[in-house]
RNA sequence: GCCGGGAUGGUGGAACGGCAUACACGGAUGUCUCAAAAGCAUCUGCCCGAGAGGGCUUGCGGGUUCGAAUCCCGCUCCCGGCACCA
């Protein structure tokens, strides 16, 4: 007995298939077709897109030349535990999208690549010694057959992974462009660093100190070169995790001072880290997101994200000879000012503190110490100690000490006491406040626990009994007649505009833009990552690595771990897996001033490096010479026209991509357009979230999760056998033994069904809950769209050349109408909703008509495109229906013959008349009003609404 | 606290200011069968009523309108983001 025939006995005796017609669609046969379809798409490459130059051009294409689109997925991290049915929704939307496309004549490029630079395979590889690289290419192999089963009409050649040497050879190389490049504020492009250099060299651009360039020792100039660097190594206060044994960026760190990844608590530690400037495109980053087609929430958090405030700097004359330079949104308030506060890091501090407390100094600013210098020091100390949680919840309370300096109001000579406080932070602004109680909330709040003056300088208005008050009034309190200022009785933003200008004619000041958005934390002191093309001199000073020695390729290490610590111990530091390879680190090379010693960067670079870009490798994947040939980056992505910005034409993914991902990407991208790499100013044109498939799960009452599949619902309760368990809502996860396969859903019922119950459980947009039970209507569904063409005892074809009823064309066109709309809005759901009508009223027919069934498969293609792929071969057409064109509704087919209409009293529906669709309004009146007769009893109605085509509307 | 998004049958969801509940799941009944499953057919928002029929219904309360799930105002609850940003 062959296997085969061993397992068809085996199949036989637990279900015998004896009274299933022999030619029903099942879960068998929807196997057989996938599998066969799928092989044929690969091998005659169907989905292959061609590029307009370059190894993947093909004049031939039928779609070579045509309008291209280009449809974008996020692509995915391949984590060790496989794809649950939640994954693939984007990419069956994006697929459902791009196949309706193809078929309406667009060429388009639809690829899918995998993020694979990341934590868990090097946490894995840390435990079990497994290197990263093994692990995470059995993780992409199991990604891709996990994906392939599911019939996504990909382009396989343009598949990339970051972790590829030649993908991540031109993410090195991109670092390179930004490093060499600078950010020319008054061109407001970055410019690269060697037209810099000339500059200073010609004198057109005078030196930071004025000195001639020529006499600045290559120390100096090398400084003054690095300090404008797009990316630079700072030593700032960073993000410190001591569990991981890495520095976070801002936006890997979460509201309450933990890791995102690991939950670990963070520190600010001062260390030296590879930064990128993107705090120089704030500007463009935030007025760009006018040009997207994004959804509204998402560029409103990107906006918060970036959070530009105008206002100005303001300096305080202090008796330590330099002045305190402070940034306020309102400088209109500057009467108001009644105390300073810098933050404790703030470095004025040291030479501002006396060694004594001045004469007046009240008990509660000393904080009980007996010289400004050691309150100084213990509250420093406080607040570093201090987590981000603790500051939080200390928010509330003010805390702060007198310095024992004061400073001087610039507009009307007024001593101000100068606070140390944590509740102003280092890293925003200048450091430093001019505090104005009687207009903020925060300093009021800080001027009651330390008795400190308040002084309104907005007229409040009628009626307001708060204490700070930040609404708008007219000035009061705001004159110095003496310097020629006088704000009295001018609204906010007058009042602003005149004291910028005082400010400015006086010397004391400037109108100023800041930002919350900081610069990017580049570095990560972990192993599975990019390496920098970067070396270090003998002088400690960074170089790049000259373009021909690209790849630097990621050395094998013993131990792929950098050194953990306890999560708690804020004073450890970092130490990099690729530091202990030292003859990897210490190499010789000859940069073109003759061989000498170096030693390599041993940082890696973060997850976000690779999919910065990789939407634009997709575009041309072999290309060796360059990252993307500009002519294949202009038709793929360039823009459409005056005024566009070019880009993907849809980018689909989750919103918690909202300000990493998407902000990096568009700043990389800026970089590369401002160098004239690209076309496109930005990298996404219209972005897409998809919801989220969240599903149950159960827990008993020893707090256990018990598998959801086994889990019955009955008497309002939900039992797993006898034991009542509570319901729980949420993701997908091993540990809440919920997860549901694609793999067990193509198995049940195949990729067709499971696609098409993907697309029809709701819009694309809305998260919702999986319900396994409920697949089987698409499953149904597909089976009488299978029985419409094929006999299901017979195996005969169920079409005619008859042509078809009058109703039946006219709901076809219908159909056809809709579908082509809601494909086009990305409106699936309703899209499917309006072909089961179709289908079910074809069921209803002796047999179908081609002319309905034809487009009726075309339509189905883009959503089970197997099935569609088995009926358009049965109904006789040679080969694929990928570039068939999708129908086309006539118009003529679209007006009713006749209309019925409802006939409303006072807003309720009382009858139903109908009417031809051409009647005269008066006729479809009389005709409303006499079917109503009735309802009236007579009386005469006051008002009469008739809306031609929709509804007659009676007032009685 | 601030900023976004949402709330429609038992469930997922439809509905240019114009017939609320399309389509699907679940449920009921029937058909086929020795039986069951699958498939197919009919019914299925809620309340009253034997029935004919009537009343009510889009989180809650107001408003605009001939007409509101949809527009406006005020609340409640749920989800997401930010959080001393001067």
């Amino acid at each position: 007995m062959t296997s085969e025939a061993r397992r068809r006995a085996m199949t036989e005796a637990v279900a015998p298939a004896t009274d299933v017609p022999p030619f029903r669609y099942t879960a068998a046969l929807a196997g057989e077709i996938e599998t066969r379809w799928q092989r044929y798409w690969q091998e005659r490459g169907t989905f292959h897109a061609p590029n307009p130059t370059g190894p993947l051009a093909d004049p031939d294409h039928p779609r070579a030349g045509a309008e291209k689109l280009y449809v974008l997925d996020m692509f995915p991290y391949p984590s060790g535990a496989g794809l649950h049915v939640g994954h693939p929704l984007g990419y069956i939307g994006t697929d459902c999208y791009a196949r309706f496309q193809r078929m309406a004549g667009r060429n388009v490029l639809h690829a899918m690549g995998f993020d694979a630079f990341g934590l868990p395979a090097e946490q894995y590889a840390v435990q079990t010694g497994t290197h990263p690289r093994t692990t995470t290419e059995a993780n992409i192999e199991r990604y891709k057959a996990q994906l392939r089963r599911l019939g996504l009409a990909h382009d396989d050649r343009r598949s990339v992974a970051t972790i590829d040497v030649e993908f991540y050879r031109w993410t090195q190389w991109l670092f390179l462009q930004i490093f060499n490049s600078w950010y020319d504020t008054d061109a407001r492009r970055a410019r690269p660093v060697a037209e810099l250099v000339a500059e200073f060299e010609s004198g057109s651009r005078p030196t930071p100190d004025g000195r001639p360039w020529a006499e600045l020792d290559p120390a100096e100039r090398r400084r003054i070169v690095d300090d404008r660097r797009l990316a630079y190594v700072s030593e700032a206060p960073v993000n410190w995790c001591p569990g991981l044994g890495t520095v976070l960026a801002n936006e890997e760190v979460t509201a309450d001072g933990r890791s995102e990844r690991g939950n670990f608590p963070v520190f600010k530690r001062n260390l030296k880290q590879w930064m990128m400037r993107i705090t120089a495109y704030g500007d463009r980053l935030l007025d760009d997101l006018e040009l997207l087609d994004w959804p509204e929430p998402i560029k409103l958090m990107q906006r918060n994200w970036i959070g530009r405030s105008t206002g100005a700097h303001i300096d305080f004359p202090t008796a330590a000879g330099t002045p305190v330079r402070v940034f306020t949104t309102r400088p209109d308030t500057v009467f108001g000012a009644t105390y300073m506060v810098l933050a404790p890091e703030h470095e004025l501090v040291d030479a501002l503190v006396p060694a004594a407390w001045p004469a007046g100094t009240k008990d509660a600013w000393t904080g009980g110490y007996a010289s400004p210098r050691a309150a100084v020091e213990a509250y420093r100390k406080a607040a570093a100690a201090k987590t981000d949680v603790e500051r939080q919840a200390d928010a509330k309370e003010k805390t702060g000490v007198f310095v024992g300096a004061y400073a001087t109001n610039p507009v009307n000579g007024a001593p101000i006491p100068i606070f140390v406080a944590d509740y102003v932070l280092a890293g925003y602004g200048t450091g430093a406040i001019m505090a104005v109680p009687g207009q903020d909330e925060r300093d009021w709040a800080f001027a009651e626990v330390f008795d400190l003056p308040i002084i309104r300088t907005v007229q409040p208005e009628e009626g307001f009994d708060g204490k700070a008050y930040t609404g708008d009034g007219p000035a009061i309190n705001s004159a110095a007649p003496e310097h020629g200022l006088d704000l009295n009785g001018l609204g906010v933003t007058d009042a602003k505009a005149r004291i910028i200008a005082w400010l400015e004619a006086n010397g004391h000041g400037t109108g100023a833009v800041t930002y919350r958005l900081r610069d990017w934390l580049f570095s990560r002191q972990r192993y599975w990552g990019e390496p920098f093309p970067i070396v270090y001199d003998a002088d400690g000073a960074a170089v790049a690595l000259p373009e021909s020695m690209l790849p630097v390729a990621l050395p094998e290490v013993d131990d792929f771990s950098p050194k953990t610590f306890d999560p708690e111990d804020a004073n450890s530091d970092p130490e990099t897996p690729l530091s202990r390879r030292r003859d990897w680190v210490e190499v010789e090379l000859d940069l073109g001033d003759g061989p000498k010693r170096y030693t390599r960067e041993t940082n890696v670079m973060p997850q976000w490096a690779g999919s910065c870009w990789y939407e634009l490798r997709y575009l041309d994947p072999t290309n060796a010479e360059t990252f993307v040939d500009p002519v294949n980056e202009r038709y793929w992505m360039g823009p459409q026209g005056e005024g566009d910005c070019g880009g993907t034409d849809l980018y689909v993914g989750g919103a918690e991509h909202a300000v990493l991902h998407l902000l990096y990407s568009r700043f990389w991208h800026k970089v590369l357009y401002d160098l004239g790499h690209v076309s496109s100013v930005e990298p996404y044109r219209r972005l897409f979230n998809q919801g989220m498939i969240q599903a149950y799960a159960y827990v008993d009452s020893r707090g256990t999760y018990v598998p959801a599949e086994e889990v019955v619902e009955r008497d309002g309760g939900y039992f797993h056998g006898d034991v009542e368990v509570r319901r729980e809502y949420g993701k997908m996860g091993k540990s809440l033994k919920n997860v549901v396969t694609p793999d067990d859903m193509c198995e049940v019922y195949g990729a067709d069904t499971f696609r098409v119950y993907e697309m029809s459980m709701g819009p694309l947009e809305v998260s919702r809950p999986w319900e396994t039970r409920a697949v089987v209507g698409a499953y149904r569904f597909l089976q009488r769209v299978w029985r419409t063409v094929v006999d299901e005892s017979t195996g005969e074809l169920r079409v005619t050349d008859t042509p078809a009823d009058e109703p039946t064309r006219r709901l076809l066109h219908r159909t056809v109408d809709g579908v082509r709309g809601d494909m086009a809005g990305i409106r699936f759901n309703t899209a499917i909703a309006k072909l089961i009508e179709l289908t079910n009223a074809l069921t209803k027919l002796p047999a179908t008509p081609r002319e309905v069934a034809e487009p009726l498969v075309l339509m189905v293609a883009p959503f089970a495109p197997h099935i569609a792929e088995e009926l358009w071969q049965k109904l006789g057409h040679a080969g694929s229906l990928a570039y068939a064109d999708f129908p086309v509704a006539d118009p003529a087919l679209l007006v009713a013959e006749s209309v019925t209409y409802p006939v409303q009293i006072n807003g309720k529906v009382r009858g139903r008349i109908e009417v031809p669709a051409d009647a005269a309004e008066a006729d479809v009146r009389a005709a409303a009003l006499e079917a109503v007769a009735g309802s009236l009893a007579g009386k005469e109605p006051r008002k009469v609404i008739v809306v031609p085509g929709r509804m007659v509307s009676v007032v009685a």
